[in-house]
DNA sequence: ACAGGCGTCCGAT
DNA sequence: CTAACGATCGGACGCCTGT
């Protein structure tokens, strides 16, 4: 079989490139947007940051109160996360009309399968439209990586951040990989990293020199074949679109609490924000999971299942409410509050061209 | 043996 | 000196239970 074209597209600091298209005055300092809890202190972490943020040590993910002792000029923005919604959907259709074979797989990135309409001796160009395509629509940059399939495609596209891109022909993904560490491999994450690390395995090359059955062992089915995979290269999951298979909210409560009381507080309104989302996507649920977050940082869940799937909104909060009620009687500390509903269905007759 | 339900862990942006 | 810290999603596994 012919050599598939993957492409991975990666928008460059989203969130941070947003707020910079939009404040003239931001370009050339430095910025992050973050994602606030809401609670004292200005508590948070940092959904997105531009370069000259990067240049102190500032990174996505990280903690707002690390952010701003490494850098405290850092110029720090509330997330209007409902407008990069609306901002991303429309560079999703911009990227569409490269191919209908999509994979939009967070709000600023999806992979894109091109076999059909470009070579690679042509890749270079056909990059370079998509490029300009998406910076003439939204006057935003992204960074395109290219390969035979996802995995070497979105490893590619982090290579030349930002605003560029990475071609790896088939021939060369093997001396592409060679190069990394594990832990560059997608799916593997700090936990893993230590594991391998036990395991004397700190690079792409260690890693091939585990066999199937013991990276099995060590990593169940599932995990072990995927990293045996992915260091040579191998990955044969088709490009193709995503159904959400879940909607939900998490709300931090003002303080810790032990009291019912509090957290139905911080709980009121969830259900009703999380059926405006199914409602939009015409869908109906079956399963209910309440998320708490304890005071040690440590989660735990409660799911129940319906009968029969419903998108009623007081079934829903008559149900989330006795749940919650049976957990705090555990006598536990709670930090943040969540509801997710899935087990999910298109009610009758209804169809929506795109879920995501 | 298998499916469904439930809780937890891991990883990604 | 270290740890500090959000919201949202998907995937997988282990255990239990009913059939």
């Amino acid at each position: 079989m012919a050599d598939r074209i993957v492409l991975h597209v990666d928008m460059d600091y989203f969130f941070a490139q947003i707020e910079e298209r939009e404040d003239r005055a931001l370009s050339g300092i430095p910025v992050a947007v973050c994602i606030f809890s809401g609670r004292e202190n200005s508590l948070g972490a940092v959904g997105a940051c531009n370069y000259e943020a990067r240049r102190y040590g500032v990174k996505s993910g990280m903690a707002c109160s690390i952010a701003k002792k490494k850098c405290p000029e850092l110029r720090m923005i509330a997330a209007r996360k409902d407008h990069y919604l609306a901002v991303s959907e429309s560079v999703m259709e911009t990227i569409r009309g490269f191919s209908e074979q999509m994979e939009q797989v967070s709000v600023d990135e999806a992979y894109l399968d091109v076999s059909g309409k470009t070579t690679y001796p042509a890749l270079e160009g056909y990059i370079g439209s998509l490029k300009r395509a998406v910076l003439e629509s939204q006057r935003l940059t992204c960074s395109v990586g290219a390969g035979p399939n996802k995995i070497i495609a979105k490893m590619a596209s982090s290579i030349n951040k930002p605003d560029g891109h990475m071609i790896v022909l088939p021939s060369e993904v093997e001396g592409f990989l060679s190069g990394k560490s594990a832990s560059e491999l997608f799916g593997v994450g700090e936990k893993t990293a230590e594991r391998l690390d036990a395991m004397g395995v700190k690079t792409v090359i260690d890693l091939r020199r585990m066999s199937r059955e013991e990276l099995v062992n060590a990593f169940g089915n599932a995990k072990g074949a995927m990293l045996y995979w992915s260091s040579r290269g191998i990955d044969d999951s088709p490009v193709s679109p995503r159904k959400k298979e879940q909607y939900g909210r998490l709300r931090s409560l003002p303080r810790e609490s032990p009291l019912l009381a509090d957290v139905k507080l911080a709980f009121s309104g969830l259900p009703e924000d999380v059926l405006r989302l199914l409602a939009r996507d015409g869908r109906s649920f079956r399963k209910i999971t309440l998320i708490f977050v304890l005071n040690d940082m440590t989660m735990r869940t409660k799911t129940r299942t319906m009968a029969s799937p419903t998108s009623d909104v007081n079934t829903l909060k008559k149900t989330s409410d006795d749940m919650i009620s049976e957990f705090m009687s555990e006598g536990r500390i709670v930090r943040r509050v969540g509801l997710s509903v899935s087990g999910l269905s298109a009610p009758t007759g209804q169809r929506t061209l795109f879920d995501f």
